[in-house]
DNA sequence: GTTGAGCGTT
């Protein structure tokens, strides 16, 4: 019997909102209320589940009435096993509204617009200039990024498996993290593409690759032939094709213009 | 039937 997320959050005025991480993807709000409401009020649990499959992604989110109740149940539930899984409970840093959240205490925008008070605390700011100092990445939704993960969640960790040794990335996690490889992957990606071309990736699908063709009433008259496929210039007529390759008529100009095989390219 | 970095809904 789980009340909790039946019917959306019942109040985040003064709630101080805890997230758990590391929990297995069959934890219910259930096995966590209990939990949790030893050491102090639990307004609400919540658990974000995928949009397609309704499972559990791992996460939930424990909301308290007060805060020595919510830093207790850090301290004490942070690396408690449960399910046979050490889960993981930190303050929550983003809102479900987006909304600033001050040591796990949500802040509406409203009061914050009509305050103006500007008493921000630049300490929780560092965190983020570090990652975002090089990293325009942080532009794109992040929720988007979730998706995407999401969507290629079954093959997504073989990648990172192979890239790196797959007993040694269970051996960095724990508190530390170590997603610094996804940073430095990406930041060559893009230095690469950005070298190459200034348009970046487009989000193109891979399924029809030419919609245009689709509305071409020529083509369907006539789809014997195409009006160049005659043209001789295109089709190798006099029985020499002219090979975009061959630049001089010789044929093979690598052998001439480059008797040393080595240093071909300049790039690597 | 699986998985394991992360931050949220009616």
């Amino acid at each position: 019997m789980s009340h909790f997320g039946r019917s959306g959050p019942p109040d985040i005025s003064d709630t101080y909102s805890l997230l758990v991480l590391n929990i297995t993807f069959r934890t219910t709000a259930d096995d966590l209320f209990p939990l949790f409401d030893k050491y102090g009020k639990v307004v609400d649990i919540f658990i974000p589940k995928d949009r397609r499959t309704g499972e559990s992604r791992g996460f939930a989110f424990v909301r308290y009435k007060y805060a020595d109740e919510a830093q207790k149940a850090v301290e004490r539930l942070d690396g408690r096993m449960v399910d046979g899984r050490e889960i993981t409970v930190q303050f929550a840093k983003y809102g479900p509204n987006a909304e600033r959240i001050h040591k796990g205490r949500i802040i509406e925008t409203a009061q914050r617009s009509r305050y103006r008070s500007r008493s921000r605390s630049p300490k929780k700011r560092y965190r983020d200039d570090h990652r975002d100092r090089d990293y325009k990445k942080r532009s794109r939704s992040r929720s988007y990024d979730r998706y995407e993960r999401d969507r290629h969640r079954g093959k997504d960790r073989d990648y990172r498996h192979r890239s790196r040794s797959r007993s040694t990335s269970l051996d960095y996690k724990g508190r530390g993290r170590a997603r610094y490889d996804d940073e430095r992957h990406s930041r060559s990606r893009s230095r690469s593409v950005d070298s190459r071309s200034p348009a970046r990736r487009s989000p193109s699908p891979r399924k029809s690759p030419s919609p245009q063709r689709s509305a071409s009433p020529q083509r369907s008259t006539s789809p014997r032939k195409s009006p160049r496929g005659e043209s001789p210039a295109n089709r190798s007529r006099d029985g020499r094709s002219p090979s975009p390759r061959s630049v001089s008529p010789r044929g093979r100009p690598e052998a001439s213009r480059s008797p040393s095989p080595r240093n071909s390219n300049g790039d690597e």
